[in-house]
RNA sequence: GGACAGGUGGCCGAGUGGUUAAAGGCAGCAGACUGUAAAUCUGCCCGCGCAAGCGUACGCUAGUUCGAAUCUAGCCCUGUCCA
């Protein structure tokens, strides 16, 4: 359908748009008015990763339609897990541990969002705030006359655990619960009309608009994205170092760069969309480009998405580093790097110490395997020694490269 | 509380006394081909050691045995059914 709204047209355009409950009341509620609308975070690790980037772009895109993001910390559902696609139950974290991770947190959409008082600013929100005054008899009268288990059982959540076999606590079975009480109350206390969130989301979100529907009275909107593979059928975010982490300190810029610089030629549009502010018509310019010429469009998308996450001077300098050690086969200054003892060191040695194999038998087998450079000329004695005094090239593999620098 | 089934390497999943550091698959790493892409092919894939080898590992603990992931007992955890 055609919006009305720049709110969805912008949404529906850049690629955002999975579900509606309601398309053409929110496309209506949009046109005319303010709103607030919110997605959910987790805050079990200290930094979100790029599996959540597209939540914060979307509230992104809510505050540059001209509307108000809110964003919520789970700091009290954190303290339960949600059971959603996991086969096992989420360790329990200490209310330090959650507090710090928020605090952490915070900082990433401190740099993607406008946070302040006025009427669009984006604010943050803990649902420990509300979630941890609620007594278990209030909260069974108040909500739980509101769900019914039967149809409880028959959210995915739920179901595909059972089917599965696999453990599902009582404590867990409750989460959807209070993420449909989070909507009702951020419904009334801050007039928030529309929950975001992944399409695994979308019995939560559902969830909660009935029940703000039933306690107030009520209407309230819902909106998922959709679930964002890598074209070869991957998760998004991660890779064998781990999750690609937002946070400057959880992941150097030079390998958040490196993350969107690999990405897949045929994701490449798409990640231009979600992922950047770059206008349609230079996207679809970009994406058109042939063969090795798509190389250009991930470096736009790379610098794009750094100079977003992680500002414009991490954006330059990875790029720097990129482009001197790729295209000029030389040492960019962001790479990794090692001291190089006058006496020198050991292949192995410097390839576990730069961290290029988690073990000295890993280093081997990657010497072994034709894998290892120094300066470029690949080595393959397990013995071989690297001489001191002056920097030297380390690589391992063709896109892991290092620096070497006398002590 | 009872009966039955099950708990294996990052994941899935074989393995029922020695030749098992444990088949196979996925994921991952490297090489070839390329464009720091994909697909494909090849090699690698617990740790330490140049190596012979040593250490650690099949839910936990104690046993049987020359020898246990495999047998026994107790315990913990999960599922299904019964109460």
């Amino acid at each position: 359908m055609t919006y009305t709204s720049s709110l969805l047209r912008l949404l529906d355009e850049r690629g955002y748009i999975h579900q509606l409950t309601d398309a053409e009341g929110l496309d209506k509620l949009a046109a005319g008015q303010v709103v607030p609308g919110y997605i959910g975070f987790d805050a079990t690790a200290p930094s979100l990763h790029v599996g959540s980037l597209v939540q914060i772009m979307l509230l992104r895109r809510l505050q540059q339609a001209g509307h108000k993001p809110v964003v919520l910390m789970g700091g009290g559902t954190t303290r339960i897990g949600d059971p959603t696609g996991r086969d096992e139950s989420r360790k329990m974290l200490s209310d330090e541990a959650i507090e710090a991770n928020i605090a952490s947190i915070r900082t990433i959409f401190a740099r993607l969002l406008h946070f302040g008082d006025g009427p669009t600013d984006a604010i943050m929100v803990n649902n420990h705030d509300w979630l941890g005054q609620l007594g278990y008899i209030e909260l069974l009268q108040k909500v739980g006359t509101h769900f019914t288990v039967n149809r409880m059982l028959s959210f995915d959540s739920v179901r595909l655990r059972l089917e599965r076999e696999q453990p599902m606590t009582f404590l867990e079975f409750n989460y959807m619960i209070l993420q449909g009480y989070d909507f009702r109350h951020l419904a009334r206390s801050a007039g928030v009309r529309l929950q975001m969130g992944g399409s695994d989301q979308w019995g939560n979100i559902v969830n909660g608009i009935e029940l703000t529907r039933r306690m107030d009275g009520q209407e309230v909107y819902g909106l998922t994205t959709p679930l964002l593979t890598t074209a070869d059928g991957g998760k998004m975010g991660k890779t064998a170092a781990g999750a690609v982490w937002l946070n400057d300190d959880a992941l150097p810029a030079y390998d958040f760069w490196q993350y969107w610089r690999n990405t897949d030629d045929r994701d490449v549009g798409k990640f231009l969309r979600l992922f950047t502010d770059v206008p349609l018509d230079e996207i679809a310019r970009l994406e058109a480009l042939g063969g090795s010429e798509i190389n250009a469009a991930k470096v736009v998308l790379a610098n794009e998405v750094t100079r977003l996450c992680r500002g414009e001077a991490a954006a330059a300098a990875a790029e720097a580093t990129a482009s001197a050690t790729f295209a000029g086969g030389g040492l960019g200054q962001d790479l990794p790097a090692l001291a190089l003892p006058a006496a020198g060191l050991s292949l192995v040695d410097a390839l576990v110490g730069i961290g290029f194999a988690a073990s000295r038998g890993e280093a081997k087998r990657l010497i072994a395997g034709g894998g290892a450079k120094v300066d470029g000329e690949a080595v393959t004695d397990e013995t071989a020694h690297i001489v001191g005094g002056s920097e030297v090239r380390l690589s391992a593999g063709k896109k892991k490269h290092g620096i070497l620098r006398p002590a």
